[in-house]
DNA sequence: CAAATATATTCAAATATAATAATATTTTTA
DNA sequence: TAAAAATATTATTATATTTGAATATATTTG
């Protein structure tokens, strides 16, 4: 079971525009190099850098077919959160009922809220 | 209904090993400065400067409460995402089938594989 | 085997993010 | 109202990330 500190230096590996577009075409199936290119208007050895980036922490993987490289998507956590990404949430959570107590806070004095 | 692109600037605001902690503390309830400062090995001042960036991407709000600052969680998303972040995978995806197209790739020659 | 195609690597420059240190602000209490 | 408590702000320094440019590698084709 990996750690939730793992995970976080897995999100943040994540978080960046042009990855999460590469791994939403990869949801779709299989790509090569050059397959990227089309849509993403970065040059190649960018592209190149992002994809040896999300390999190397074991987010995607790739054979060779011929002279193409094919990446696909190996870690099972990314659709769940591309899912939660796209989520359309319609209300923000309920503001606490005034006032709860903090851990701190029994406060003493007249409080002016 | 928020973009993905602005869901993707709001994951690098929480890829982060201590706004993360924040936010599992704060999914618990409702918790002033000095109660972070308790588990959180920090400064004070570092503290209040996450709390200000993740109030000011709507993820957070406060109340005050006397001169104790009462934040709350506002953002739905972090739940969600912070299930997915403690969520046991057992497997990786299936790899490809070999060898699925892509988009570039009947590939013509022999391949080598 | 030379040329062409597809992709990767390396280094440096630019930019963004994070932490630290010092200080300020606000509210309460004595 | 001065001191204490709780928290915020700002500027500076340190560090990490991102991109760009140039070049290298691997494979296939003619």
């Amino acid at each position: 079971m990996r750690s939730i500190h793992h995970r976080v230096d897995l999100l943040r590996v994540l978080a960046h525009h042009v990855r999460i577009h590469i791994l939403e075409e990869l949801c779709k199936g299989v790509k090569c190099v050059s397959d990227f290119e089309e849509f993403l208007q970065i040059s190649q050895p960018n592209i190149s850098q992002h994809l040896n980036l999300l390999r190397r922490h074991g987010v995607i993987d790739y054979y060779n077919d011929g002279r193409l490289r094919c990446y696909f998507l190996k870690d099972p956590i990314v659709p769940d959160l591309l899912a939660v990404l796209k989520k359309n949430y319609i209300e923000e959570l309920p503001a606490p009922a005034c006032c709860p107590v903090t851990k701190k806070g029994k406060y003493p004095g007249n409080r002016r809220h």
